[in-house]
DNA sequence: TGCGTTTTGTTT
DNA sequence: GATTAAACAAAACGCA
């Protein structure tokens, strides 16, 4: 492993390029362009790891005014603090004081007056206008957070230093005797923050979307957008018409559940909720009522004109880019999210997400990441043979003597923590045949149901919550409600480290995909293309036609690279991953 | 009036 | 009877 080049950068309302730093950079905050330029410069010249408090807060308005700007590597202080810490505070003063092994709710948070700092005033690290950023306890002080680091390019300085030296203690925690001399947890550090900074170029280029197209969906399926408010309200009333005419009563509210609900039960029709299921379920029996199919229907084109309609487009969609908000690890498992209605855009709508001219699209789903992952985590050799198959669950089927449907059900269900239906008598076989893995699941369940914390293959901390007493005398609907919410913890944790597992792999995955894409050619016009979108288990790349063919060949190799190196470092058995790529003009195109 | 909760539905 | 996890998002209701 070659030493590392850690360089610290800051952007810094005035002053740059400080003259007395040869680690730590201050770039101006107000010219993005010339910011822009000297991170450029510093990053083909000397390629470091630079080390950034936050890619989203540095590096977002930077993209904004130079979209191009990329930076390879990184060091993401708050990505690296949610990772070992699996809180949800992850501003400079919660780094800090995790960094520092102190308790990061003590921090100061921001805004926040912090009279004990200016009382008792400490030396500590950097000379900065008003004394050193730390307080004498260790933690930042308050006015630091709050941006007085910026005051004079010295105390920039120190900010930038005092970055280095947080990534440094980061580092030791994560190489540390809890790391057992496993290389996982740097690793992940490492591809974590070049999610961080993959999620900001994803925010910034967005996903190619072709307006015609979806306005053409939109059209067929909603109707024409709304010009006014009134004829807005005119369509919703269209809309409504054939239902309420059915149900024999123009005065319900369809948008009001309840009001349904209500208005089902004087037909003879006492439901506990009027979910789509429960209405699809009755519609579909003999002699029943026709408002139940007509409701069914008015449902789902009413939910598209909601969440996906014409005023989603005109909101989200620009320049022929839809653009989100990207978190590059959120919730407990640290999967990557998007803002806009990215992850959940309806399969009717897929037809739009189409390549520019000249361009073709990429596209690549993980087969069967879960359960392949859960061989890695566990080591269970049955299951790590099982992977070696393209398809994972012939061979469970075929152990576990059941038909290949029944082996997927009780997989799922055993990650899942399905106890009941069909689900439930599977899972004893799970038990008997793979019991390493279950084990591993079981025992993550146990801990969450205790209040511990868990953690993934690569050293995510996901935190138990301590469950609260029960009262001797509860009655037994409250000992139910205990008992429901400890099973509820327990699930929480047993899917988190699969999912979170399988998070971190994935990320690993698109990494290594994007860092061969930025080497394939020195400006952006050059390179092949770019990943536009990352969905659980699945990346999207737009790219030049000419070269989709290769770029296709090479996410299978970079998958194979980044797979046998995360299962190394996370201590476990060689598994096999798989991947369906395609090449296509548009996402709804079949997989190859 | 505003804010938090409930209900619903889409994706993986 | 009972249905496994995680996200985002909107509208309506309930409470203060």
């Amino acid at each position: 492993m070659s030493t590392e080049d850690l360089l610290a950068v800051v952007r810094a309302p005035a002053g740059l390029g400080l003259a007395d730093a040869e680690r730590a950079w201050a770039v101006p905050a107000r010219d993005a362009a010339a910011a822009a330029e000297v991170l450029a410069r510093l990053e083909s010249e000397r390629s470091p790891r630079w080390v950034l408090w936050s890619a989203e807060d540095l590096l977002g308005p930077l993209l904004d005014a130079a979209p191009d700007l990329r930076l390879a590597r990184a060091w993401d202080l708050a990505a690296v603090c949610r990772l070992l810490e699996g809180g949800a505070r992850d501003d400079p003063s919660a780094v800090v004081a995790a960094a520092a092994g102190l308790d990061p709710g003590a921090a100061p948070a921001a805004g926040q007056l912090d009279l004990g700092g200016l009382v008792e005033e400490a030396g500590g690290a950097g000379d900065g206008g008003a004394g050193g950023p730390l307080r004498a306890d260790g933690h930042l002080r308050a006015d630091w957070a709050d941006g007085a680091w910026a005051a004079s390019p010295a105390s920039a300085a120190a900010w930038a230093e005092l970055a280095l030296a947080t990534a440094g203690r980061q580092r030791e925690q994560l190489t540390g005797p809890s790391a057992s001399g496993r290389a996982g947890p740097l690793h992940t550090a490492w591809s974590e923050s070049a999610a961080s900074l993959l999620a900001v170029e994803l925010g910034t280029s967005g996903l190619p979307l072709d307006v015609g197209v979806a306005a053409e969906v939109l059209d067929r399926l909603v109707g024409p957008p709304a010009g006014t408010e009134r004829e807005a309200a005119a369509q919703r009333a269209a809309r409504d018409a054939p239902v309420l005419r059915l149900l024999g009563d123009a005065t319900v509210d369809l948008r009001n559940p309840a009001a349904v609900r209500a208005a089902l039960a004087s037909r003879g029709l006492d439901l506990p909720d009027t979910r789509s299921w429960r209405l699809e379920q009755l519609a579909a029996a003999p002699g029943a009522h026709p408002v139940l199919a007509a409701l069914v229907g008015w449902r789902q084109r009413e939910r598209f004109a909601v969440a996906h309609g014409h005023r989603w487009l005109a909101e989200h969609v620009a320049g022929g880019r839809l653009r989100a908000t990207w978190s590059a690890s959120d919730g407990g498992a640290g999967r990557m999210t998007a803002t806009g209605g990215v992850h959940s855009l309806p399969r009717e709508l897929r037809p739009a997400v189409r390549a520019d001219p000249g361009h073709l699209l990429v596209r690549a789903d993980l087969g069967q990441v879960e359960p392949r992952v859960l061989a890695v985590v566990s080591g269970d050799e049955g299951l790590v043979r099982a992977a070696a198959a393209e398809d994972l669950y012939s061979p469970v089927a075929r152990r576990l003597g059941v038909g290949r449907d029944v082996a997927k059900v009780a997989v799922l269900a055993a990650m899942y923590g399905q106890t009941s239906g069909a689900a439930g008598a599977a899972l004893a076989g799970m038990e008997r045949e793979y019991p390493r893995a279950t084990g591993l699941l079981v025992e993550a369940a146990r801990r969450g149901a205790a209040g511990e914390d868990v953690r993934t293959a690569g050293g995510r901390r996901v935190r138990g919550h301590r469950p609260e007493d029960v009262p001797v005398e509860a009655g037994t609907a409250a000992l139910d409600a205990h008992r429901q919410a400890l099973a509820a913890r327990g699930r929480y944790t047993r899917n988190a480290v699969v999912q979170g597992s399988a998070a971190e792999l994935f990320k690993a995955w698109a990494a290594t995909v994007r860092a061969r894409l930025l080497t394939s050619g020195p400006s952006p016009s050059e390179r092949d293309g770019e990943v536009v979108l990352c969905l659980h288990d699945e990346l999207l790349l737009h790219v030049r036609a000419d070269a989709a063919e290769r770029v296709a060949r090479d996410l299978v190799a970079d998958l194979d690279a980044a797979a046998a190196r995360w299962c190394r470092a996370v201590g476990g058995p060689p598994v096999r991953f798989t991947a369906d790529v395609a090449v296509v003009e548009d996402w709804s195109q079949a997989k190859g």
